[in-house]
RNA sequence: GCACCCGUAGCUCAACUGGAUAGAGCAUCGGUCUACGGAACCGAAGGUUAUAGGUUCGAAUCCUAUCGGGUGUACCA
């Protein structure tokens, strides 16, 4: 149970007594919250004022009756009004360190599993494979992949579901290339690479350098939608050609995958669907949700709408397109394609699609026809995320024009990691400190921890749903708010350990008392404690941001109280066990949320 | 044209969904000083939350208008 929560049960009797509308008694109950300032508390409750409207009294004299009804408790050291009617509550010393000795004794860290687990469907990462992964990718991968961690740590059931795009005309350029430009002997060798040159040749050929827009004109990229079309149609040899391929395309990510430590239950790509398409347009049009309209299939706007004309459709929300007029079918069928596999195979209460901010009125229309359609239980949620720009607030290129691959941004994550390993190991080496030689392959994986841990945490510590600016020193940065920061913490709760040898397994299942005997170790307690309203307010939003910022002010504590209160020299045993209670403590809480966010921790750095 | 998103310190971002003196990191300046790991700690400076009104006990947050930026607007996905 969070703090929070017990707080909230000692004022819910209180405010049901003097509450005229029992049903608003849970919104007070939420005005419990943290202090913005630790100079007011621990906590403080903010209902007085409104609660004082409601029975016609002054806020503040409300706000000391209620300080005075409140039972003699063992949570709460102080209660105290201040401002105009705002009850600050100190938490009593004894209570925080019986809780977290409680949170040491539990495997689950004090946070307790969802008392109703749901079903949720996550769609995430879904990039077209007939191209090198470029660092566009990388948002929907990480902020979708912690999702999944987050929401299963809470108890829920999880199906993550890669929607590769693995039908369209990055299919037809590869054909189209193959056919034309191919070298033989490079793709027996290797076909990833060859099919790669291929792809960026083309692209060089039809000048479109832009890697996102399928639309560009050109006789070149005409011929690549020809060969789409009869892909699409059944062509033998073309199908024949997407088959040689695909194996091909999907070994290009998986390394990436690897790498990352992203693992998704399906891979489920538009091609899968494919030969549902054109029962859905029937189903639809039978069920009089489509209608035919200049030769193609579309579901009107929300107002019933079909614009008649160019110019009406510019100022009308457009109707869902479902089949054109040349008789393909779009990405909305697709979609809508895709619902109605997931529904009837997973039978979610929720299906999650992180994908980039961009499509939010794409998804708008295709969850309200999809509801429409029948799936109105359904809780459909857009988690959107913005694009990725340069420096110049432009849409990202590197100089030769193409984005910068992912392979490269970790290769160079990871090559950082090495150096700065490094650069550690001589200073401390040159000081003649007792440093252990370690093996390459200890230290590559350090490097990975540090670089990809980087890289992830940058991506993961913002809530921006609008664009945000690539940097690579930002993205590398290992001082202040990054997830080198607290994997030094992490590293410096074990060097505790190794340096006392001492066995940490037994300050979990029976740990000594917890004593708070400075305000650094109170203030480590406290945000401890917190832990659960942490994790719950990430999975309730589908905010992953919220643990990095948890996790920033645990290191940020547990640094102080590193620097202020030695451990092994302690001066009794008694604290020295209990301080070792806390570090063994910070470092699991570390490990657990790390892991929530796809980053990993390790021993040495 | 219409719709959506956004505008917070020099820069990059928070602010628990309406709470107190708007917080961090980077950069800048100053201090700790040889270690249970300095990839650290402590501190200073930096703000009319784009602007103008409104709503109320209370607004960065809600409403209106204006200015500025971005994105999307049926036959690419």
């Amino acid at each position: 149970m969070s703090l929070a929560l017990a707080i909230r049960e000692l004022f819910e009797p209180i405010l049901i007594e003097l509450s005229p509308d029992r049903a608003k008694v849970g919104d007070y109950l939420a005005m419990i919250k943290p202090t913005t300032n630790s100079d007011h508390g621990d906590y403080q409750a903010n209902f007085a004022m409104a609660l004082a409207k409601a029975v016609g009294q002054k806020p503040q004299e409300l706000a000391k009756a209620i300080v005075g009804m409140l039972p003699s408790n063992e949570l709460i050291e102080s209660a105290s009004v201040a401002g105009p009617g705002f009850i600050n509550l100190r938490l009593n010393a004894d209570f925080l360190a019986s809780r977290v000795g409680m949170m040491a004794k539990d495997e689950r860290l004090g946070v307790s599993a969802v008392a109703n687990p749901k079903t949720f469907v996550i769609d995430l990462s879904g990039p077209n494979v007939a191209k090198p992964l470029h660092v566009g990718h990388l948002r929907s991968t990480i902020i979708g992949d912690s999702l999944v961690r987050i929401l299963r740590f809470c108890g829920h059931t999880v199906i993550s579901d890669n929607h590769l795009g693995d039908w369209g005309t990055q299919f037809g350029i590869l054909i189209y290339g193959y056919k034309h430009h191919r070298n033989d002997a490079a793709y027996d060798a290797d076909p990833v690479t060859e099919l790669a040159r291929l792809y960026i040749h083309v692209r060089n050929l039809a000048k479109t350098s832009d890697d996102d827009d399928e639309t560009a004109g050109g006789d070149i990229m005409d011929a690549c939608r020809m060969e789409t079309a009869k892909l699409h149609a059944g062509d033998s040899e073309n199908v024949g050609l997407w088959k040689l391929f695909m194996p091909a395309c999907l070994e290009m990510l998986r390394p990436i995958y690897e790498r990352l430590d992203v693992t998704i239950d399906h891979a489920l790509g538009e091609s899968f669907y494919h030969e549902m398409l054109p029962g859905i347009v029937e189903d639809l049009l039978a069920k009089k949700i489509a209608i035919e309209s200049n030769g193609a299939v579309v579901v009107p706007n929300a107002k019933g709408n079909i614009p008649k004309d160019e110019a009406e459709a510019k100022n009308e929300e457009p109707p869902a397109l479902i089949r054109k007029r040349d008789g393909a079918f779009t990405y909305t069928t697709t979609d809508l394609a895709t619902i109605k596999y997931r529904a009837e195979t997973w039978n979610p209460d929720a299906m999650l699609y992180v994908v980039d901010a961009r499509q939010a009125l794409h998804f708008k229309t295709l969850f309200a026809n999809a509801k429409r359609w029948g799936y109105s239980s359904i809780d459909f949620q857009h988690i959107p995320f913005g694009s990725i720009l340069g420096r110049d607030k432009k849409p990202y290129r590197t100089r030769d024009g193409g984005t910068v691959e992912l392979a490269k941004l970790l290769d160079e994550a990871a090559e950082l990691g090495l150096k700065k390993y490094e650069e550690s190991y001589a200073d401390r080496k040159s000081k003649g400190h007792d440093v252990p030689e370690l093996t390459d392959d200890v230290k590559r994986s350090i490097a990975e921890a540090v670089g990809y841990g980087a890289v992830k945490y940058a991506d993961l510590s913002g809530n921006r749903t609008t664009d945000y600016i690539f940097d690579y020193d930002k993205m590398l940065a290992t001082e202040g708010n990054t997830a080198t920061y607290i994997q030094y913490a992490y590293a410096r709760c074990r060097a505790i350990f190794r340096k006392g040898e001492i066995d940490e397994s037994s300050f979990h299942e029976k740990s000594p008392r917890v004593l708070i005997t400075t305000q650094q170790e109170r203030a480590l307690v406290v945000q401890l404690l917190k832990l659960p309203e942490a994790i719950e307010a990430a999975a309730a939003e589908y905010h992953p941001h919220y643990l990095t910022s948890y996790l920033w002010d645990l290191a940020k504590s547990y640094s102080t109280f590193f620097d202020a209160c030695p451990v092994l020299k302690a001066e009794t045993d008694e604290l020295k066990n209990s301080r070792l209670v806390l570090v063994d403590l910070v470092g699991r809480v570390i490990k657990q949320v790390l892991n929530l966010l796809g980053i990993r921790t390790v021993e040495r750095m």
